[in-house]
DNA sequence: TTTACTGGTTAACACTGTTAACTAACCCAA
DNA sequence: TTGGGTTAGTTAACAGTGTTAACCAGTAAA
């Protein structure tokens, strides 16, 4: 196909589109080969097997968010602008880059179950980033949790519950995905607010 | 193996029993099959093809889910109760039969795109028993949500997530499941009761 | 000019879902 | 009692899968 971009990019590439668009089921490694027009044995020459190639593929988009939500993080000022726009950071990946995100819980259950757990624990930057907002939030009187590191563990599961609804479609047809969305996040953050009034 | 157990039941249980034990990227056939001591094709006798088997998995357990919450609810009286109940009746079933919740979610994004929509209407019958209750938790004034249908597709989210998040065993090790599941519920909970006292 | 390495190739193995064609056992009517 | 039809299974085969082993052309260095 190209013959400028290195090959392993291009299988990297190539599978990503390939399960977004077609689903983890047809994603075979003779069919990666064939749209690259290489031979489906090349690709061991790059990853070790499917699952490498595979985690290679989620250790990117993990990276990659990782990185969306530092950079949202950095620009706010304050713990509970921090605190927001982490999760506002999270959501908006998800939904920006679908195919990045859907990768790292796509494959799951089955390869992630022999996901190297040291990789794994790469993911945790941002977890590290949003117990020390919380921890912040809670000197600074405007959060309120017994314990950041289960709040904040808490906070990404809700978190990808709500989202991979949406993006899976599986969400009623009567209900409107922004607003369901908006809903779900701002209960998920509120719920961590100190309430400033009250009626 | 068994000559007394029709061999339909006895395909579905080694189907989840293999799911749960080896996962899923080792389910074939082949091996229901054999451990059954029947030939291959046999199954087609009862099944169409893999998917309809996975997805007749998928929906006896949903079913099942369905009717545990459903028996939780019964003997709960008045809303917040109930709205407990519920809750605690999903997060009870996924930690008590986890071969059955799992398959729910383990077979998921492949089959589940597949998943004929109108039986995934079935497991909605909780679901509107959960808007029931958060709208009879509104008017006696003890429920505080804007949308309850919104709420309700909210809660289910955050519930899996926070479910999986454990089931999957990707919780921190530092972490106490008990003490996260503890805390994860109660927040979900705590943020659509009317706060009843504030100090 | 040989040697070793790089980046690929083809052929083959064991396994997968699935289909088509066959068979053995039973039931029931002629 | 024979024969036909149904039921519940079988075996053989096909196309496609991940993966390995053996091979090969080109390049760089000795």
């Amino acid at each position: 196909m190209n013959e400028e971009i290195p090959l392993r990019d291009q299988i990297l590439e190539t599978s990503r589109h390939f399960l977004f668009e077609k689903g983890h089921s047809s994603l075979s490694m003779r069919k990666i080969a064939n749209k690259i027009g290489v031979s489906a044995t090349s690709i061991y020459l790059y990853f070790d097997n499917k699952d490498h190639l595979l985690h290679t593929l989620i250790e990117e988009s993990v990276e990659e968010l990782s990185v969306a939500i530092e950079l949202a993080a950095e620009e706010a000022n304050g713990p509970i602008d921090r605190f927001e726009a982490i999760i506002n950071g999270y959501v908006d990946f998800a939904f920006n880059k679908p195919e990045k995100y859907q990768v790292i819980y796509m494959v799951r259950s089955e390869a992630m179950a022999r996901y190297p757990k040291e990789k794994f624990r790469k993911a945790r930057r941002c977890y590290e980033l949003l117990v020390k907002t919380i921890q912040e939030g809670i000197a600074k009187r405007v959060i309120k949790v017994e314990k950041p590191m289960v709040a904040a563990y808490s906070i990404w599961a809700q978190l990808h519950g709500v989202v991979s609804v949406v993006l899976n479609q599986r969400l009623d047809s009567r209900i409107d995905r922004k607003e369901f969305l908006k809903e779900s996040v701002n209960h998920i953050v509120e719920g961590f607010l100190v309430r400033t009034t009250v009626s």
